[in-house]
DNA sequence: CAGCTAGTTGAATCGAGATTCAAATACCGA
DNA sequence: TCGGTATTTGAATCTCGATTCAACTAGCTG
């Protein structure tokens, strides 16, 4: 039998193992046994912590998204240079690779939030907030002096956060020309027009 | 008893009835059942033409994409001034609405591109598609003189491409503050800033 | 108009996955 | 150590969609 486990931890465990199901199988055609096998448990234990299953894709998705939206928060919190900080923000808003599981989530729900409300308040929240952030960054740099913006800061942190989910899908689609540094590359030459700074990638200390 | 017909006839009704079906309930998501009754035959029928359903759902994704890329092309073929011609196709690759089918099912495959590499080969080989298109309106115009291109025509091609699919997402999930017209001035501030030209539309005659 | 063929139906069967639930068991507190 | 309880199992059942196929029929052909 499995381990036993508090019913908060379960729940932690089951969208963990919901989260990897889903990247798998797909978000809507996954299967209660897969997310069990994941999990290491069977069906039963499953349905007795989330009787409705719908509630726990949900929970999977939403923790996935805030979990993307923090790791992005921490990578770019201790910069101080808007220049750099801006492409430091460019690039943790980009998948490692074909593979990177946060994004390959974010992907699955781009077709079913067409279909499903909740799926597409959680993608559109998340937009919103990307666009904030990039804002933050965009009217920092010009506050010092060191962009000069072409447009308001939301229109282009809008772009921003557009570029960096379309170049998202292209990686996942394993396009055989668009890796992710070339994502970066894209995005920072709209970048560079758009705050009239030469964005160069600092070389380490 | 539904009417006769041809195998090649009923072939193209089944695409379509996939295609509705797809939009409705999801390129994976999707039931035998459920193509038939758009069809408006049994379920015996639809194996009796594609005893593989795959099949039928990848030729329907196919014929989705062809459509959609034939009819901008159309849209664009008659525009000669390049100002002119980048603006609509700008639009042209874009949603009417959120409830645009040809676009919906695009946005159904961006997820399971990540899995499966038929849906990942048609979505990459569209979007190279695409870039191809917009590189012929940019080098025109810069031909031309109108335009003068703040990089390679790729890098804007591309560019330009990537914000067409981000905003056809953020329209297919209702945003708020982000529809058709919108997402045209987005990407038009960006193309002012690529093209050196202020895109202005034109006011019909 | 008779016969043929291809397309379609509908009922039967099959199988996979969801759901239920009594029994088993691990862990907790007394 | 000994209940008591929360968690998990596993088998039984239920449900629904896929698949098969013999019978039926519309439309063509001679």
């Amino acid at each position: 039998m499995a381990q036993r486990k508090s019913k908060a931890d379960r729940r932690l465990d089951l969208i963990d193992a919901a989260h990897r199901a889903m990247i798998q199988h797909g978000a809507e055609g996954v299967h209660l046994n897969q997310i069990a096998e994941e999990a290491g448990l069977t069906s039963g234990a499953v349905l007795y912590h989330y009787p409705d299953l719908r509630e726990l894709l949900i929970e999977a998705h939403h923790a996935g998204m805030e979990r993307f939206y923090e790791r992005r928060m921490k990578k770019i919190g201790g910069v101080s240079d808007p220049a750099e900080k801006l492409i430091i923000t460019i690039r943790s808003g980009l998948p490692d690779g074909p593979d990177d599981a946060g994004v390959r989530l974010l992907c699955e729900l781009g077709g079913a939030a067409g279909r499903n409300r909740v799926y597409a308040t959680l993608l559109t929240t998340l937009f919103d907030r990307q666009v904030s952030m990039y804002q933050t960054v965009l009217e920092t740099g010009a506050a010092h002096g060191v962009f000069t913006l072409a447009h308001d800061s939301e229109t282009i942190a809008r772009n921003l956060v557009a570029l960096e989910d379309a170049y998202g899908y292209r990686v996942i689609a394993r396009h055989h020309s668009i890796d992710p540094d070339r994502a970066v590359e894209l995005i920072l030459d709209y970048a560079r027009l758009a705050t009239g700074n030469p964005l160069r990638p600092a070389d380490g200390p």
